[in-house]
DNA sequence: ACCATCATGTTATAAAATCACCCATGGCAA
DNA sequence: TTGCCATGGGTGATTTTATAACATGATGGT
């Protein structure tokens, strides 16, 4: 979180209350959350209750490292790792529907590679995996 | 396509007249193609012109391993090596659009072992590449 | 022929994302 | 100071994507 704060102001971009609240409640939970649940909560604070003030702070957030998106749950999650230029897959539990981030370096390797030999230039990637978190395998496979 | 109608047969489903033509529009181009825009293709062929005809079809298609989804840009496309179980990565141009499909087993691998050494068991594995194919980045970057 | 099952069609609605416009702020140059 | 303009935020409306719920029709086994 501080960690965020100061690359933010490293960065020269201006991590204002609206972009930091919602960066918090992501990091409040870690799963996933979907814009309209994230507005949901800053319009309870006294920001704006419309779907353009959540997207943007999002956007912002991904855009500056802060945060991922999870395309198969059209939702978001902060980052746990800023700054570290990673390209991160995604455990996602069906189940209990936790984000894991794993940062799997053979992936980029072995993708760069791929792409290469047939000359595509990589520029972003995301990797998602769904399955079960060990908890879930192991016990009651419910949602909380 | 051809191998498609088989492999349908032998797994004793029905390749019924409107998944059929589904999967053929959707090989006639190697663009993905929203559902949406399918629905379009298959309402003026005379089937149904409703979002369900075209999003069960596609489920269809996708759940039978004869299509995919591309998640990044709520699209379909037609599986080009049906029945080859794989965990295929997308090359996607965000020039022209189009979309290829690279198999790459070393992902599977990578990320199978980074999972299982958290306790994850893996089900389904989604790898989207964003860039530019060999053409747009030798040429012309522009959206045909 | 009968029934269970699967497939299709339709209406309606939900969920996710974007557009277009306006106003406030805050830095900066004249 | 004043005027300007770039950036960010607020709002209403709309578009795009996806599902729910229900009725009808086809298919295949017995």
């Amino acid at each position: 979180m501080q960690a965020a704060v100061d690359l933010a102001r490293q960065q020269g971009v201006r991590l204002t209350p609206v972009r930091l609240r919602t960066l918090e409640i992501l990091l409040e939970t870690h799963q996933a959350m979907g814009a309209y649940e994230v507005l949901e909560r800053l319009a309870a604070e006294g920001f704006g209750s419309q779907p353009p003030v959540a997207y943007r702070a999002l956007d912002f957030l991904v855009q500056h490292g802060l945060a991922h998106r999870v395309q198969r749950l059209n939702a978001f999650a902060a980052c746990l790792t800023p700054g570290h230029d990673h390209a991160p897959a995604f455990l996602i539990c069906r189940s209990c529907n936790k984000v894991a981030e794993a940062d799997v370096p053979a992936i980029r390797d072995a993708v760069g590679q791929a792409a290469g030999d047939s000359g595509f230039s990589v520029e972003r990637m995301t990797v998602e995996v769904l399955g079960l978190c060990d908890r879930c395998a192991a016990g009651a496979e419910v949602r909380p």
